[in-house]
DNA sequence: ATGCATTCAATGCACAAGCATTTAATGCGT
DNA sequence: ACGCATTAAATGCTTGTGCATTGAATGCAT
């Protein structure tokens, strides 16, 4: 691969990223109040759900799915917690760790934006193949 | 194509896209004191030069080919010149618009940044084919 | 020529992100 | 048991971003 195709494909990659990552911002702004990251961390705790017995994360558990750093994670679950879709809980075992879980508006509110992501995605990938 | 590949081709996506930005976003600051957009529009101006006469860029031209709002690059473009890298001049055709030139320091940074970018794209892209 | 919508770029503002630091809890070595 | 490095998460601070607005220049219709 050359220089010139490597840069191709990451301007490619990029421009691809940026417009899929606008309408998502757009989309589920608009219709759901959840930015694209909050609706990530929703949706890995759906996700995790059906592997996990009680539905609890610890922060760094969902730190590996999103990719912000940690400070920027603790301050968007404060803000999910406030707007109700998650709780944060102390966890016995490990006592500097802390627990989310999602509520019923978070499962809920989840559920409303997942068709708006998909659509979006759908739009933006269905009929390519990264080409 | 099913949604849910669909939505791993999504997070494929923007899991790439994060490691990467990530990796230009350490090296270019580190190395050369230049974040990604900012590279980006050094690397614009310098493809246009090839392109056009005079090498200026009214403001809206370089819009194109950055994923930025109007006012982050009007931003960013304030920056660049107040590091010295471009200068910014009226345009004599339509006074609303404004020019925007690199300066001898701005090629020379962007000449030493390039074989950096160059080299984390490589080692992201140089053995895959997006997926 | 005058008025009015439109366009270009800059700016006020609010918010989200990262880095560095802090606070608290753990665990390991002695 | 005590001290010390380590880890989890929260917070102060700075910076970058987008939205909405502003200010200036343009162009078009009358």
């Amino acid at each position: 691969m050359t220089d010139n195709e490597v840069v191709s494909t990451w301007r490619e990659l990029s421009a691809r990223h940026a417009a899929i990552v606008s309408d998502l911002e757009r989309e589920l702004h608009e219709r759901h109040g959840l930015g694209v990251s909050e609706f990530e961390v929703l949706d890995r705790l759906v996700d995790g759900l059906c592997l996990s017995s009680d539905g609890k994360f610890r922060v760094q558990e969902l730190a590996a799915g999103v990719p912000l750093s940690q400070s920027a994670l603790s301050r968007l679950i404060a803000r999910l917690e406030k707007a109700g879709l998650v709780l944060r809980s102390m966890c016995a075992d490990d006592r500097r760790g802390v627990f989310v879980t999602l509520t019923d508006a978070g499962r809920i509110r989840h559920s409303e934006a997942l068709p708006t992501q998909r659509r979006v995605l759908r739009d933006h990938l269905a009929a390519t193949s990264a080409g």
